[in-house]
RNA sequence: UCCCCGAUAGCUCAAUUGGUAGAGCGAGCGGCUGUUAACCGCUAGGUCGUAGGUUCGAGUCCUACUCGGGGAGCCA
């Protein structure tokens, strides 16, 4: 009977025939372990010589990793066994057979890895990255088709700017110039005052020359937008949405957030709500005494990591030195040894870069929009995300609605992830007074008429209304723990950088 | 656009500070009936990113370039 590797626990002691790849396998003598993947996880078989055809118990011992396969056999629990289930085989044929797979199971560099990604993403941690991804985004569409919102989609060719207009990729449309969608949100707003809420999902670019761990020129976001809401109505939807998507993820991908390394613990605790605190507060917080001495902190801590890092090393050395080691204990140094120079490599730069961010955040000065190294020192004080709100309205876009009660600020927000990741959404309340936001028009130098049906929203029934953007990639970043955005889709486009 | 780091075997990394290039994994062959990135033995595998320069001698020092990584500004 054909099964799949995730539906053997409704077959123990049953016969059955698995499709998949030769994931790894070792042999020990007249027993040889294949590990097996089929998309929907991992399983040891073990074929015992005697049990098949010697010719195809040969061909077994002698197949490549990521060999095509089929696989027979009677299915049993064994606790030993990566998934808590296992094949005795009885029948094996091989579809495709593979030699010289490039991506052993041993450590590999980024490029080399970014270089292979058609066959990266047959790795573990890829797969699983995959499967998070997924909940991710079937989280999202569920929350807001269970809380009445309406699905838009809105253009990837646009006329029109959202942000900056210096970050728009322009394309030649039959001679007439438009620019990839950064975002959809002009045209939700019209959307919202006809459906009331609404919400668009798709692709984003973006061509910020940003070369860092946290940026993509083409990702993807979800962006909510409401009609008859307030500038803490968006913050409740946002904790609301963000809390249901990770406990969504912990319901589905528990296996997969251990395999990746994940902060379980920390994940459990995200539930609204939130911790707020306006833009002021913020440069308060940055330019205190508190984060002079919590940059200290963080930089001893790193420090301490270097020496301990360091006398594990010397240790090793001594050791190896001194010679007469088992052959076990010699490799076991060896692999220490990467890792331990890896991680000195990784605290370096930490320490390089901590002055920095603590001169960054002393020099802070009110009227600055936050930077990301400003946002990472927010949120690592903070154990659940952090809003921040109302900041000076030099910083933001000129759509974002000024606040009545203090002029200098508009009503906005960000949402930093903990843990360091820092910003997963940014959103605001729409200037929704026509000639507050015509003369914004004006002082931005951007042209009217190209504004025309946006100022129109704000003629026939304007209303108060608001929404944000929710970075799908960052936040598949942050509930996995993984270090860099490339990781959290299949086929990453960066500045300067496009594998395949 | 700017700053920092790197490039040595198919892959991941060493080379005692200028003196003839090493290890593990992977590959090939052999051994082992419960392995968990299995283990043990043997074999093959290199124009040290490119081009110049310093030197009796350069993987190591200098210059330029190419490629890669990290960060700043900007942002999801």
């Amino acid at each position: 009977m054909k099964t799949t590797i995730i539906g053997l626990k409704n077959h123990a002691a049953e016969e059955v025939t698995l499709s998949g790849w030769l994931y790894n396998s070792r042999s020990s003598g007249k027993l040889l372990f294949l590990i097996v993947r089929d998309g929907t996880g991992l399983c040891q078989c073990v074929m015992e010589k005697g049990k098949v055809p010697d010719e195809l118990f040969d061909e077994f011992r002698h197949l490549g990793q990521e060999s095509s396969i089929s696989v027979t056999g009677l299915c049993r629990e064994e606790t030993r066994s990566v998934g808590g289930y296992e094949l005795a085989v009885t029948d094996a044929k091989v579809i495709c057979a593979a030699t010289d797979y490039p991506i052993t199971p041993k450590a590999h560099g980024v490029d080399f890895l970014m270089k292979n990604r058609h066959l990266h993403l047959r790795s573990q941690r890829q797969w699983c990255m995959g499967r998070v991804r997924h909940t991710v985004i079937d989280a999202i569409r569920r929350f807001f088709n269970d809380n009445d919102f309406t699905l838009i989609d809105t253009p990837i060719f646009t006329t029109i700017a959202g942000e900056g207009e210096q970050t728009l990729f322009e394309v030649d449309y039959f001679d007439r110039k438009l620019h990839l969608t950064q975002t959809g949100q002009l045209y939700l707003e019209s959307a919202a005052m006809s459906f009331g809420k609404v919400y668009c999902f798709g692709p984003t670019f973006r061509a910020e020359k940003s070369k860092t761990r946290r940026h993509l020129t083409e990702f993807w976001m979800v962006e909510p937008e409401v009609a008859y809401t307030d500038l803490d109505g968006l913050l409740q939807l946002g904790e609301n949405f963000v809390s249901y998507i990770v406990q969504r993820v912990l319901e589905d991908n528990r296996p997969q957030l251990e395999t990746l390394g994940a902060d379980i613990v920390a994940l459990e605790k995200i539930a609204p709500p939130f911790h707020r605190l306006t833009y002021t507060q913020a440069a308060d917080i940055l330019t205190s005494q508190k984060t002079v001495e919590f940059m200290a902190e963080q930089l001893d801590g790193f420090e301490k990591r270097k020496a301990d890092i360091k006398q594990r090393i010397t240790e090793i050395e001594a050791e190896d030195k001194k010679g007469g080691l088992k052959k076990w204990r010699q490799e076991k140094n060896a692999k220490e040894l990467i890792e331990l120079r890896s991680e000195l490599t990784d605290v370096d730069v930490k320490i390089e870069n901590n002055p920095k961010h603590a001169k960054l955040a002393a020099d802070f000065r009110w009227g600055k929009d936050l930077g990301g190294s400003d946002e990472t020192i927010i949120s690592l004080m903070h154990d659940k995300p952090v809003f921040i709100t109302h900041y000076p309205k030099e910083a933001k876009a000129f759509y974002m609605r000024a606040d009545r009660e203090n002029d200098k600020v508009v009503e906005n927000f960000d949402m930093i992830a903990p843990a360091g990741f820092g910003e997963i959404i940014g959103g605001s309340m729409r200037e929704d007074d026509h000639d507050r936001l015509l003369a914004k028009i004006h002082n931005e130098g951007y042209d009217p008429a190209a504004y025309e049906w946006y100022l129109d929203l704000r003629k026939y029934g304007s209303v108060p209304h608001g929404g944000f953007g929710l970075g799908v990639e960052r936040t598949v970043a942050w509930i996995t723990g993984e270090k860099h955005i490339r990781q959290c889709i299949a086929f990453p486009r960066m500045m300067d950088k496009v594998y395949i």
